[in-house]
Parts: structure tokens; sequence; C-alpha cells
DNA sequence: ATCCGCCTTTACGGGGCCTTCACGCCCCAG
DNA sequence: CTGGGGCGTGAAGGCCCCGTAAAGGCGGAT
């Protein structure tokens, strides 16, 4: 397991402190988030490959929280929960986890799940759909083509990435971050700290893009991505 | 997934309908029989596109079951059991399973398994041609023999294999890494690591392929694999 | 043992494109 | 009105991706 990002939501700040030092040690990145609201913010974000869910958490319910997460996002989750009895693991995985565990566990237990989840998700990820439609913009992943009203729009490798991400969670504002660790992950790249006020590569890919939807669809294409000052960019389909 | 027809056979009421439920707000259709003997019938209709099979069935063994549904049909089957030990893994698949599903598992997995099954049918549908033609260009697998506008094409075994994935895969873009792990597989040897970014045989392989190509229809030939910078090689029939 | 193909590796050159820098614009706060 | 931060975008530099010739290595055939 190498380079795996792994964000755990979990409160109680000794057992995430030593969880997380375990994983850690075995080549993962752990972020520790104690507060449900801010979990479902960064769960939803991209960022990771894999959600550890406590379901104990105060404010909010954590099953409620994870059936949020699943309409934003296909990051797989596994939930930890100190009520171990059947019910709770099938309304688990009812409400979209992936595994269930029950507290207490050991470290390595968890470790075991986590690599078996991974794998059934890796497995299953040939299985996305490999196009996508958002407005008059058509993306093929296969062919790697992108065409705008029927025309065909000339990408670079980031370019295309970069689009597809975009079309792929249309009508979602994402921010430079999101844009730039969402790539690094589409192409199997480990993780990188990334400052958007110092590094404005996506900013300048993203203005290529507009000049080439552009060229494309003189009109109709630079309007298709919007930017959200302040905060990122969304692709909006009615321009 | 669109309209895609399954039967479940299972004889637990409430889980049957939970799961029905959930293919069904998937754009699937689902039928529904509790007992094995009718299963096996409607199984071997013809009617459905997949099968879901619970292996605990009152009056008949699953396991059994499938076996005789094979001999009567290639209807893709998925295994549900509760007992999720590999053994009953391994015997499932041996009767002719297609995959295997633990039981608890969320809804989201099983049809994440329904879609990988799905789609290794039907690329497994079109594998049985012998040959190819895409443009002007013709292979034949069982003679390994290439004519590009006629003209004959020496190759040698690897290039015969490449070019052979090239086209049975056209218009898609495959990365170095793909066709270095489908030309094992084709040639029924295990998989290796593969740096692509070490190791250029598979570039240089390509280059050879070009030049043979080209030798034979001079002008069309070459133009034909179309190099994706960043990303691999894709093979086009309009050049 | 020697030769001969063929696959792999190495090396080098060319060029595409990712990044960075810079400048100017726009938006908003004060 | 004015200042500052966020953003668009042209230009430049350099990294690294790719094509291809050539050498090395390995097995099979004679």
């Amino acid at each position: 397991m190498v380079d795996v990002r792994i964000l755990l939501i979990e409160d109680d700040e000794k057992l995430a402190e030593r969880t997380a030092e375990y994983l850690q040690s075995h080549k993962a990145t752990v972020e520790i988030v104690p507060d449900g609201e801010r979990g479902l913010e960064r769960a939803a974000s991209g960022e990771h490959e894999l959600v550890l869910l406590d379901l104990m958490l105060p404010g909010i319910d954590g099953l409620e929280l994870c059936r949020k997460l699943r309409q934003r996002s296909k990051v797989p989750v596994i939930i930890l929960s100190a009520r171990g009895d059947e019910v709770d693991r099938i309304v688990g995985l009812e409400v979209g986890a992936d595994d269930y565990m029950p507290k207490p566990f050991s470290p390595r237990e968890l470790l075991a799940r986590i690599r078996a989840v991974l794998r059934r998700h890796s497995a299953a990820q040939g299985d996305d759909e490999d196009s996508v439609t958002t407005g008059p913009l058509e993306i093929d992943r296969a062919r790697r083509t992108a065409t705008i009203a029927g025309a065909s729009c000339e990408l670079t490798a980031y370019q295309f990435d970069l689009l597809w991400l975009l079309a792929t969670q249309a009508e979602r504002v994402l921010s430079r971050n999101q844009l730039h660790a969402q790539v690094r992950a589409l192409r199997g790249e480990p993780a990188m700290d990334f400052d958007p006020t110092v590094d404005r590569s996506i900013d300048v890919h993203l203005s290529k893009i507009r000049q080439a939807l552009d060229a494309a669809s003189p009109g109709r294409g630079a309007a298709m991505i919007k930017t959200v000052r302040g905060v990122g960019y969304v692709l909006s389909p009615q321009g």
C-alpha cells in the first residue's frame, strides 16, 4: 500500500492520533477531521481515496453524513462504530458504506479491511462511464476526444484531464486544490502540496481550455467554464 | 447501465425487495423468484442478461442449480452467499459463476460487480473473431498475417501482437502499460511491473510497426497509428 | 559452437507543453 | 476614488516525452 490518501473523521482525539500513526507507518497519508460538518466537506473534495467514518459524532449523525456524501462522491467509506450489532451494519451498508468495522478494532485489522476495500474498489474502477455529455459538450474518455456542438476540440493531456473532471462533476464548484489533487489521482500519481496563490498553472490550463473550446465553437465554448471568484471553477451546461 | 434485465433468485423477501429497489433506481429491470426450481427455469429462459443467485435456497442447492443452468445457458451469474469464505468462492466460480459476492454486501458494491461482469461478458462476446479489419488494414490472427491496402506486411511476433491489440480496440487510446499488460495476457504470460518512463521497448516496437506499414503502403501506413502525447497510442482508420 | 533473429536497452536529438513570470484588468472594500 | 487581491493571458524557459538508430543480450536453429 503506497501513498493512499485517507480521511479520518473521528472526534476521539487520542484514538484518531493512534490510528493515524499506525496507518502512516504503513505509507498512508492521513488527514484527521474531528467534526461532521467539515468532515463531509473534506470527504466530498475528491482529495482522498478512502474515508474512515466514526458514527458517533457530535452534531451530525454519521449515517446521515454518509448518505449525503454518497450523493456527492464515490469515494469508498468504511464505517467505524462502537455498536457492533448486525442491524447497524446492514444500515451502514445501505447508506452506501463499503465496509463496517466494529469498535474496538486492532489497527492491523483495520488495515486489512482498508486493503480489501481499496482492492475491490479498484477492481470495479473500470466500469465508471467512459463518456459524459453535458449540454453541447461531449467527452469520450476511451478515445480521449472532446467535441462541442459536434466540432472536435484539440486538447493536451493535462487539459483533457481537467475538462474531464469538470464535466463529470458539472454544476459543482471545484477549487484549484481539488482539481490539482484529482488530476494527480486520476493519473495514479502521489499527492503533492499545492498552494494556489503561488502556483497559477491550473489557471493557465483553464485559460487554454477556454480558448480551445471557443475555437471549436465560438461564443458557446468559453462560456461553459465559469470562474467562481475566491473559490474555483465550475462547468455549467447552459453557459 | 440502462435497461438491464436481471433475475434475482433469493428467498429472503425483505433482502430481495431492498436489492431490487436499489437496482431499479439504477435503471435495471428486476424479476424476483424465491425458489430454486422456478429460478432455474426462468434463468434458462434467455429473458435476462444477468442472474443473481442466492446459494441458500429451500429445496435445491444453489451450486447445483448453477451447474445445471450453465449446461443450458451462457447467461452471466453472480453468486450471493452468507458464507464468505474462500472455499465457497472457489467452488462457486468452478460451477460456472462469473463472480461471487459475500453477504452482507452494500448495494453499491453489488452494482459495481454487476457492471464489471456485464462489461467482461460483452467484451468477451466479440473476442472469438479471428480477423479484424479497420480501414485499409486487415489482420488475420489464425494465419498471423497483416495486409494494408492489399499489400502484405512483414511483422515479427511482438509487432503482430501489438498491432492486433491496437486494431481490435481501434479508436481507443491505449497506454504503454495497457499494451504491455495485454500482450503478456494475450500470450498467457504472468503480469509484470512495467515503468514506461524507463522501458522504451513499446515505443521501439511501434516505431518498427510504423516503418513496416509504411513500407507496405507508403503514406497511408504509418499515419494510422497516432501517438497521444503523455498517454499512449491509438489506431485510427482514417489516419 | 556459431550464427542469426528478435527483443530490449541505451543514447541522442527534436520539440511539445507544463510551469513560471509578468503585466494589466476587474471586482470589491474602505 | 483608490488600493489591493484575485484572475486572465501572452511569453519564455526548460523539462520531459517521444522517435529512432545502434548496440547489447538471449534463445533457437543449423
